[in-house]
DNA sequence: TAGTGGTCTAGACCACTCC
DNA sequence: GAGTGGTCTAGACCACTAA
């Protein structure tokens, strides 16, 4: 974080104005992820606040997810957790909740032009240059889910080449090999049946049911760099919540 | 609540001392929901602590949901609010996101014997007697999901007369008529294809997807006393969450 | 007007981390 | 030992609610 402007109490609370204050240079990028920032002291002088207010402030944040704190070291921004995803509720097999390694292959790596419904996602022009990827998931052997991703071809020039070793986490590559920093996804989940080359894939039956994640992944700025869609068969996923 | 069993500090958090001593009152049923509870002075008084740490533990339980405030009138025991059931994900039409009126027919309702897996879920002998209600969900005159619903019997004896005049929604007659509160439920999600009759009462092809709902709903004391399972068309489904 | 929760401050003391 | 966040206290002041 390069300066930090002082921010005063117009008329509103003054704990949220020093948490929109540090959100605002989160998202602007100012303050990437994993980095340190200003301890509690340090920001009640700046802002002209006492530590109290900053603490708050902090807290709520942390509940938010966008910090997370170390006692004796230190308050950091947070990196984006995938174990978060909707799709940990698939387990594959055991249905102990455990998690559960999911090999990946990539068979399919190409520049191609996105059509016009993944170009609206992406809020680019229709015809808009991509990186197509097409992974398989599997397990044991076996294939459980496939995913299809839309990247934005100018963020990541040279991830359709052989060259670039993908791992089982894409978004690892982009974030070392393209510096392109990866900060939130939004997912939506709904089901479908297999179509015949999804079954194909995975080795069911046609017309079997699927489980379907939508991902829509930003970088700092709100800037949507990647779409993807994941299926996956919907016998062992299941997600669990609580109401109240 | 009867009377205020004062705790000390063995060497636990003060403040998770409180939220203990809180929580523990309402899944007992001490405190009802929609009950008022003391105000921060009254309980740090009690409780032998400083406002400033009743504060903090009640803030935590307005986060967990289980209490709300009001600024001037005082703290209440939360109400359980079906509204955040993953089942408002069904929009069935509009995909606004706006929440949709599901208009809701009762057309079995019946004593019947729990088979193995329903009283297992129930945490009852198998062969317990229950309450079977079949409810199907309407939009514009079209059916658009069937829930199946299993009470434990010697609970709500009754239930399954006529004369019982069922709401929309069907835990208001049982906290209203049989003085049973309800106080959580507990929701799976995952995906199925339509069967012959869920087809049939659906107005679908066999073979269309369907979105799987099992609910399993608790009274006081953690006591279960409903499992549910509903099922509803998949393809005006969809749940969003956003990771950070 | 009295009582409630909401905000903000000031400071003591502790536990943890790093040098 | 110096610096960090975590806990706990004490109290001032404000905004809202009710009688």
């Amino acid at each position: 974080m390069t300066q930090w402007p002082i921010k005063k109490t117009p008329g509103k609370l003054l704990y949220k104005v020093v948490e929109n204050f540090l959100q605002e240079q989160i998202t602007a990028g100012e303050l990437a992820p994993g980095d340190l920032i200003p301890s509690e002291p340090q920001l009640a002088e700046y802002l002209s606040v006492s530590t109290g207010t900053v603490k708050k402030a902090l807290e709520n944040l942390v509940h938010q997810k966008l910090l997370y704190r170390h006692q004796g070291k230190g308050t950091y921004v947070s990196r984006i957790d995938f174990n978060n995803s909707l799709f940990r509720f698939f387990s594959y097999g055991t249905h102990s909740g455990n998690p559960v390694r999911i090999r990946k292959q990539t068979p399919v790596r190409e520049l191609a032009i996105g059509s016009e419904k993944i170009c609206q996602r992406l809020h680019v022009p229709t015809g808009t240059e991509m990186v197509y990827i097409e992974r398989v998931g599997f397990r044991d052997d076996k294939a459980v889910l496939i995913e299809q991703c839309w990247w934005v071809a100018d963020l990541v020039r040279g991830l359709e080449k052989e060259e670039v070793h993908i791992p089982d986490l894409l978004y690892a590559v982009v974030v070392d090999q393209f510096d392109l920093p990866i900060v939130r996804s939004e997912e939506s989940l709904t089901a479908e049946i297999a179509d015949q080359t999804t079954a194909a894939s995975l080795g069911i039956a046609v017309g079997e049911p699927l489980v379907v994640l939508h991902r829509l992944t930003y970088s700092k700025n709100n800037l949507p760099v990647e779409f993807r869609i994941t299926r996956g068969r919907a016998d062992s996923f299941s997600y669990r919540t609580e109401i109240r």
